[in-house]
DNA sequence: TCAAGCTTTCAAAGCGCTTTGGAAATTGTT
DNA sequence: AACAATTTCCAAAGCGCTTTGAAAGCTTGA
């Protein structure tokens, strides 16, 4: 039998008869013979590759918690359509290089952008080197027309925020990520909303900005509660930090939600599913895993239609009441 | 100039003169040429990436959370030596057709094995298909000769729980990952062995097995203390679950250290780094990114000399002090 | 029965590199 | 100046597939 007829056979191409293809299949999965990835790509010209670069932070060599569960996510959907995932972590200088380096030996058809950043320059560097791409997440400061995948970041923390002013908290504090982050500038953005529809005028410092780590979460809270006139409640962009915070809180024999209500963001990171009846955390919660899902999924059709017009997708974080937001404590 | 020419000059072979090779490095660089990936693997025969498969547990579709950091270190390595890293997190039911399928179409030159169990199929089917491999950890039933890096579980258990009976402590308690994981099933032998050494008797039911999230830490931690005679101390495997335990304490009004030891596992995750001059837990510390970063070597260093014998290497993890263990307080 | 129209198969080209074996150019030796 | 030894370059083969264009086999209708 020849090369051809096996290759249609295994690739599904109608020019081959049914009982040819069963007798093909069967000598393969007799044989265990699976078409040589590196011929094979050679051949049809595509990589069946999706890269991916996750930025490790030079200051605390951090690499972001959410990026497994996103991962997971996207993992699952590139497996559907027989793509691979190539994933580098690089310290954040070499980020663009590496794209660069990817088109050009052309190792992905396509990539995903993690964490964008309100001045976001990859955008208009992938654009340039015609290579598809999805951002997970959106970039303020970018006119370009670009695929993104993003919660409602402005309208959850406005939300959450909302409700802690509802509850009568008039001092409330934000714990949130590194400042240059497009989502901090967006939750950011919607809490002062929140604040400034309500009247309420606080100074610059009940808003801290660092990475996203537990012992961020206690030093920020330690530093939130020693003001003068300490937050009554905080809102804060991971539910690491609110850990941390919580921490903070036991050390100042504060108790959440009694003392100090706590409003976090909830990627559902699935080593830290807030499940129970009631949550833990009141929270804004979307799933990272699920927004990995998606970006894979609007890759993949980007890479299957190139003509395609870029997309957005904006996921609504859900408002999820928790018992960690009380009414303040009368002093 | 020749394509045999510029061929060697890239890849550095003597043939060529330093002036030409000069002129070719300028010229790639200048045009930003790189090799086609896809061409030089089939060429060479080699798929310069490494493989790997992360199972994604089924029960509660979780990643561990120390991958992130693994993978981390082990990317690092990979880029030295311009290998790819291929990423898949699948189901665990399909982990091991996942080997056989990248060894099939040939995509991978070795694999990182993740969480191997006591009982682990995939190292003598992996020897089979004569895949280099390194394994994270170990696995006490396999008496095959195989690569693998891990920590001194044993020991380093032995001695935290040590360190607890020393200080007074006569109920500890044990919060640890799933019985058939082998790193599980080695600290759960260093405990026990501890509390045999000092002839102490416990009953089962101060130990408890399950993925290691937060809210399972909070779950057994409530557990253990709702026992008729609850635990003075308790040692655990992973910092995420300390983080539980320390909430279900908070629950009942008790503080950590004080009315209550914990001993974690810190396996230094970037987003937890407990690196207060003194830690918030007392810990048996081992970075896993360090882990990550030996496994890669070990890996291209097997490739690169397939002959090589197969290595362990075991790494130390040092029992850090703490503020989270004192003596019992009196009853 | 034979031509026309399908369906099924095949031989060969090509994907963009590396590698081999040998030719050409350069240098050194007598 | 002639030859050997060395350095530098090159043409062509080959990696294991997919894909093209054409041939062979089969069915149908007059």
């Amino acid at each position: 039998m020849s090369q051809t007829t096996v290759s249609r056979a295994l690739n599904g191409f109608p020019e081959v008869s049914e009982k040819t293809r069963q007798v093909v299949l069967e000598a393969a999965a007799k044989h265990n013979y699976k078409p040589n990835t590196r011929a094979r790509r050679l051949a049809t010209g595509k990589s069946m590759t999706i890269g991916h670069l996750v930025c490790v932070s030079k200051e605390h060599e951090m690499v972001n918690p959410i990026f497994a569960d996103f991962i997971a996510g996207a993992s699952a959907r590139y497996a559907q359509s027989r793509y691979d995932l190539l994933l580098s972590l690089v310290p954040d200088e070499v980020e663009f290089s590496s794209y660069k380096e990817w088109a050009a030996r052309s190792a992905v058809d396509g990539v995903v952008v993690h964490a964008p950043r309100v001045d976001e320059q990859r955008i208009a560097q992938l654009n340039d080197l015609n290579m598809p791409f999805v951002v997970h997440g959106r970039s303020s400061n970018t006119f370009e027309k670009y695929n993104w995948v993003d919660v409602n970041n402005e309208r959850s923390f406005f939300r959450a925020t909302q409700l802690l002013i509802e509850l009568g908290h008039t001092t409330i504090g934000l714990i949130n990520g590194v400042a240059d982050m497009d989502f901090a500038m967006r939750r950011a953005q919607g809490y002062q909303r929140a604040l400034k529809e309500n009247n309420i005028e606080q100074a610059d410092s009940y808003v801290t900005h660092s990475e996203m780590t537990e012992p961020n979460g206690y030093k920020n809270a330690l530093a939130l509660l020693d003001l003068p006139d300490p937050p009554t409640a905080l809102v804060t962009s991971s539910i690491i930090m609110a850990n941390g915070i919580r921490r903070a809180l036991d050390e100042h024999e504060l108790k959440l939600g009694r003392d100090v209500s706590v409003i976090t963001h909830d990627d559902e990171l699935s080593y830290f599913r807030d499940a129970a009846a009631v949550p833990v955390y009141t929270a804004t919660r979307s799933s990272v895993r699920e927004a990995g899902r998606l970006s894979a999924d609007l890759l993949l059709k980007t890479i299957a239609d190139p003509g395609r017009d870029p997309e957005g997708i904006l996921l609504d974080a859900e408002l999820i009441l928790g018992s960690s937001t009380k009414p303040p404590r009368p002093r």
